[in-house]
DNA sequence: GTCTATACGTTGATAGAC
DNA sequence: GTCTATCAACGTATAGAC
């Protein structure tokens, strides 16, 4: 009998996910996450083929977001610095479990192209922020406004109440 | 015979900080460490009592330096936060390959006392900067400043090229 | 005091039976 | 689709040679 589950892969996903961002993608085992379903570790290896693919499962629809953002505005005639940072840090705060998960484990996820992809962005972030090229005094401007950003997602506490004033700094270090 | 070694201890550090660095906390086994110096797995747990002894070493003078700027500003009658800013900055720069095997491994470091700490630093740099109890949105401008200077110390390139432009901008950052 | 030999439990992963 | 059995590699631990 196929068990009283309407579908075992997403399930799967669910626990994972809520396993990941408590403790950690190395620090869940996979024993555990089957335990906790009630089947063995050999039955999740039938539905992910890989620890790996199952984390990317989980982070792929962020990854996917901030690359539309990103060809977006790329595609853009010219870029508005403000609405770019207001723009990546939502998409951001939206997926902050994620995002929090994959800065506690960077080495670990590194092995996927993940990491590669991420990498990726900071270049193409700059790029927006202050135009290919840029010298290093400028590019320092734009890292430390997009992590300072990303540092703000990792606090606690409501958005509400520290979305704009991040902004603004945010803004303010990027300088004219 | 014990070996044409000078100290033994030492090494294992020495050639330890180096695997850190390059593949991270988790990535490097220990059999790896033990197998470069010609020793076996069991001869490093004689000079150190487990894997998390060994890395503790390594990151324990960065730690005890921040520290120490920290109690420093904490019993000054105010504090220039420009010059702390720079001070911090600095310190993370001269531990910089340290600071980056800290931030790739964060949960696999947290089992250490080593992450408490650090997330007290957060609080106690935000204290400093726009003082205890203040408001949400001014610790958010707060973490921008450092966030973001941490960020550009995970950036390769020579130092010189960043430093002042990245302290402008956590200044700007920061506001009034 | 310094190290080797050996073993324990757990991990991610695979093979094959039902 | 799920099981049992098994694998090599890992961190860890202890007993004992020198």
């Amino acid at each position: 009998m196929p068990r009283t589950r309407v579908d075992t892969r997403t399930e799967i996903r669910a626990v994972a996910a809520e396993l990941f961002a408590r403790q950690g993608f190395e620090k869940t085992s996979l024993r555990e996450v089957a335990e906790r379903l009630g089947i063995t570790k050999a039955a999740l290896y039938y539905h992910f083929p890989s620890k790996a693919d199952l984390v990317r499962g989980i982070v792929q629809p962020f990854v996917d977001e901030v690359e539309d953002l990103l060809a977006d505005r790329e595609a853009a005639a010219d870029v508005d610095a403000r609405q770019f940072l207001a723009d990546y840090f939502d998409v951001v705060l939206r997926y902050r479990q994620v995002f929090e998960m994959v800065l506690r484990d960077v080495s670990a996820l590194a092995q996927l192209d993940l990491m590669r992809q991420m990498l990726d962005w900071r270049e193409r972030t700059y790029a927006l922020l202050v135009g290919p090229g840029a010298s290093p005094a400028r590019i320092a401007r734009a890292t430390v406004a997009i992590g300072g950003l990303q540092d703000c997602a990792t606090t606690d506490g409501p958005v509400e109440e520290f979305r704009d004033a991040a902004l603004e700094a945010a803004v303010a270090a990027l300088g004219s």
